[in-house]
DNA sequence: CTTGACCTTCGAGTAACTCGAAGGTTTACA
DNA sequence: TGTAAACCTTCGAGTTACTCGAAGGTCAAG
């Protein structure tokens, strides 16, 4: 299987492919007489697991650890149900963060849209009001 | 007023206040006899709108933006309500795919822990799941 | 025989900083 | 006077996870 057939079916770019062998989280395949990569029907799981575990945020430094542990047939199931774990609890902050900005961010639209949109120098401007975030934060 | 200062008043780390300068975002401020910068009361607005519009999101290329009709004199107000919408909408988004993979991560995690531990290569097993996520987001 | 689709490597670019090295300056203190 | 601590300077490289471009080799079809 050459890499773009190797791509299509993990669902993964070729370039991503490349990249991924470049920083050792896949090995080096077998090479064809001209030099193309040949990958095994083997290599899909390994390459899936991957795309599968950056698809839930985890780190291509967890997925390293994730792979090593599974290289020394040790299983990495424990260490993957704390990732998982982990990664959940930061996006849940993650997702207060946003909540908050995004509240953050029509209100100050909204107080903006009662404003003139002509004014460079004065108070009455939403720029005006991007200068003044930090400062309001520290009264609240 | 030396960097240390100007980086305390306006919240900023002073590394990042001379990022700032490299990028052409600040103004090469004054300098003092020996060589350290020295900024102006003036320069404040400046550093906190930049700082403001970060803490809302909104790209360094953006405020340049900002910045550049400000310094021609016209106006950015009508141009960061635009940003502000879009920002807005753009964390909405990101908020209903952090939900969506939060719940995921909590359903696999919730899972995870009915399998055992040290099942390397079999299929009764976390790791295993990690490899059929693109697969079952195909069948749904 | 050439066109197009594939494959190769290498180096650089992205965003927004952050860090370290190697050095100069100033102030305080023994 | 010496020196240590706390400033300041520049420059280059590191971070994350790719992505792109250049320059070139290979292969099948028409």
């Amino acid at each position: 299987m050459q890499i773009n057939r190797f791509a299509e079916v993990a669902n993964v770019p070729a370039t991503t492919i490349r990249y991924y062998e470049a920083i050792g989280l896949l090995p080096e395949p077998r090479r064809l007489d001209n030099g193309y990569r040949d990958y095994a029907a083997e290599d899909i799981d390994r390459l899936r697991l991957i795309a599968g575990a950056r698809s839930l945020g985890l780190s291509l430094d967890d997925i390293g650890e994730i792979l090593a542990l599974r290289d020394r047939r040790e299983a990495p199931c424990r260490v993957v149900l704390g990732l998982l774990k982990e990664k959940a609890e930061e996006i849940s902050r993650r997702i207060a963060e946003l909540r908050q900005l995004e509240a953050e961010l029509q209100e100050l639209h909204a107080l903006g849209l009662t404003f003139p949109t002509d004014d460079v120098e004065g108070k009455a401007c939403v720029c005006h009001l991007l200068t003044q975030i930090d400062k309001r934060d520290e009264k609240e």
